[in-house]
DNA sequence: CTTGACTCCGTACTATACTACGGTGCTTAT
DNA sequence: ATAAGCACCGTAGTATAGTACGGAGTCAAG
């Protein structure tokens, strides 16, 4: 099993060590293992945590957020029903935001096959032409 | 063609004043009509344009890119292969999130499932068990 | 024609999410 | 065993995206 210190963990995920403390402090990283140096010490589910939290940022969600994305489990302690309800909420949730990337795809699509045909629009904005949030 | 203040495009759009007021700052509002005592002047354009903002927000979109996607058109100025090639890179982006989102809602509905089955998974974070970024 | 709600503006403050700094202590390749 | 490169920590600073304030002017219902 691979072992990491802060610094290539932040490389292989693409963020700043500073970040990783960060995340740390705010309970959004699990405290690490330490070598008697204090070095903090990762492994492969470390770094698939963080590169979980890098995109899920990119996707539009708050770190508040993702820390509840990563909490949902069902455990000794958490009861299905509560879970079941709050994944829904969850699911429900993602399901408007990739309708709406939708809406957003076939009109970038649309645009793109009037670039082919060489059309030349209106001066009115395309997308909010053919989208209504 | 109904009319509106600041305060009813705000209120319609679920935002605040202020808030209008930045956007027209940062310029991704054009300066609306004004009435002889300056108030602003707004019209179903105007709210369709922040209630996209909006969305698009909540979608993972910064401000600097919404603009860019409100910039997408083709007219006098802009030449059809400049904006073919942004709107494709734009619809690249897009595609992936939708990618990506679609796999994290294919693992929360494995949760939901092992919630009816009322299976107690281990304590392992279950997003992070099936996705890997 | 008053009065309560709305709008004007600039400026200052806030929350979230980092990012930089700086002095000190490890690690590791030579 | 030394030196370049990491890591330690707390604290302070930054960027983005708002949010609040306050005094003055405007709107419109009664």
């Amino acid at each position: 099993m691979a072992e990491y210190f802060v610094g290539q963990l932040a490389n292989e995920a693409g963020i700043n060590v500073e970040t990783v403390r960060y995340y740390e402090n705010i309970k959004l990283l699990p405290k690490p293992k330490r070598r008697k140096s204090r070095y903090r010490v990762y492994d492969e589910s470390d770094l698939a945590r963080v590169k979980f939290i890098v995109r899920a940022k990119e996707l539009g969600f708050t770190l508040k957020e993702i820390k509840e994305l990563l909490e949902l489990k069902i455990d000794s302690q958490a009861k299905c029903g509560d879970v079941k309800h709050l994944t829904e909420h969850k699911l429900k949730d993602i399901d408007n935001r990739i309708k709406d990337l939708r809406k957003i795809r076939s009109v970038l699509i649309k645009l793109i096959e009037q670039c082919i045909n060489e059309e030349v629009s209106s001066e009115e904005c395309p997308i909010l032409e053919s989208i209504e949030f």
